[in-house]
DNA sequence: AAGCCTGTCAACCGCAAAGTG
DNA sequence: ACACTTTGCGGTTGACAGGCT
């Protein structure tokens, strides 16, 4: 498909999966498990490449998949989600439990991105109609600040569209935490230390305050997750606090209305003032 | 009925981070 | 510190299905 293949793959199968390979494939990981992706073919009796495997498993075979349609409420999470991490399909799927990047980024491409590009056209539309209208010497009775911009669909909650980064692809470590020893350098770098999984439990669930920097402005108090450190000698948005790190140290669960939650405080954060994003290219650049 | 067009989605790719020796 | 391998990510492609002319 496409492209040519990546290494020399003489006699090694391409395209479409038969029932028979899924067979062998999902039979040699009930039995040994993930991961050795390079071996794995070889020793499940498969002539793929490993990478082959390992995608055919995460995106259509592991037992977790939930199959069906996107519903509503998932369509919104994705598009709020997008609006605030950009095409981070990996973050995104993790927000959404059973869901693929893959299938997220699919549907992204196939039904969101025109709707939402729709939408931001509709209220550019629609702005450029009321500056035309001011033009023409039509009253408006307030001066309308810089809000999120948002359109309704029908039976729906309203498409965000406030800020669109476009972020470059990194892996976002599960275990990532910012500490006050590290630098934002070694953040963006990448080069972490900055947890490790031996030091904290995956399902810790608590409850933090906020740092008073982050609060004063976000207005946020709390949120529910796992712990991350923010150097609170320095004022937000410089005190370490990102979105891809908030949302991936904040446990999955079922309670859609948790997520509804940190969704909304995160915006609310976000959204603490326009002129973070003119004055302070600097926590952006942790997102683009 | 046949051909064209369009949308969907599984699978491929290259790249970069993380892991290992 | 370095080189090499493995894993994970996002972008892209092309087969296929269904609708349209």
């Amino acid at each position: 498909m496409g492209r040519a293949p990546c290494c020399s793959k003489v006699g090694l199968h391409r395209g479409s999966w038969t029932a028979r390979e899924d067979t062998l494939l999902v039979n040699y990981i009930q039995a040994h498990g993930e991961g050795q992706w390079r071996s794995l073919p070889k020793r499940a009796g498969l002539l793929r490449c490993g990478k082959s495997c390992r995608l055919r498993w995460m995106n259509y075979l592991r037992p977790d998949i939930k199959r069906g349609n996107i519903t509503p409420d998932e369509d919104d999470l994705i598009i709020r989600l997008h609006s605030l991490l950009g095409n981070r399909w990996s973050l995104i799927a993790k927000r959404l439990p059973g869901r693929t990047d893959n299938e997220i980024k699919n549907y992204w491409n196939s039904h969101l991105s025109k709707r939402v590009e729709n939408s931001e056209t509709n209220s550019k539309t629609s702005k450029e109609a009321s500056i035309r209208n001011n033009r023409k010497g039509k009253k408006t009775t307030e001066k309308k600040k810089d809000k999120p911009e948002s359109t309704a669909r029908e039976g729906t909650t309203p498409i965000v569209t406030t800020k669109v980064h476009q972020p470059k692809a990194i892996r976002v470590s599960k275990f990532s935490v910012i500490t006050r020893s590290n630098s934002f350098d070694s953040m963006i770098s990448g080069s972490s230390n900055w947890g490790s999984e031996g030091s904290r439990r995956a399902n810790d669930i608590q409850v933090f305050d906020f740092p008073a920097c982050c609060s004063g402005i976000a207005g946020a108090t709390k949120y529910i997750g796992k712990a991350m450190v923010c150097d609170e000698d320095q004022e937000f948005p410089y005190c370490g606090f990102d979105a891809a790190t908030f949302l991936d140290e904040t446990p999955v669960g079922d309670d859609t209305n948790m997520l509804e939650d940190i969704f909304e405080e995160y915006q609310q954060l976000l959204k603490g003032d326009d002129t973070v994003e003119k004055e302070t290219p600097f926590f952006y650049s942790l997102l683009i």
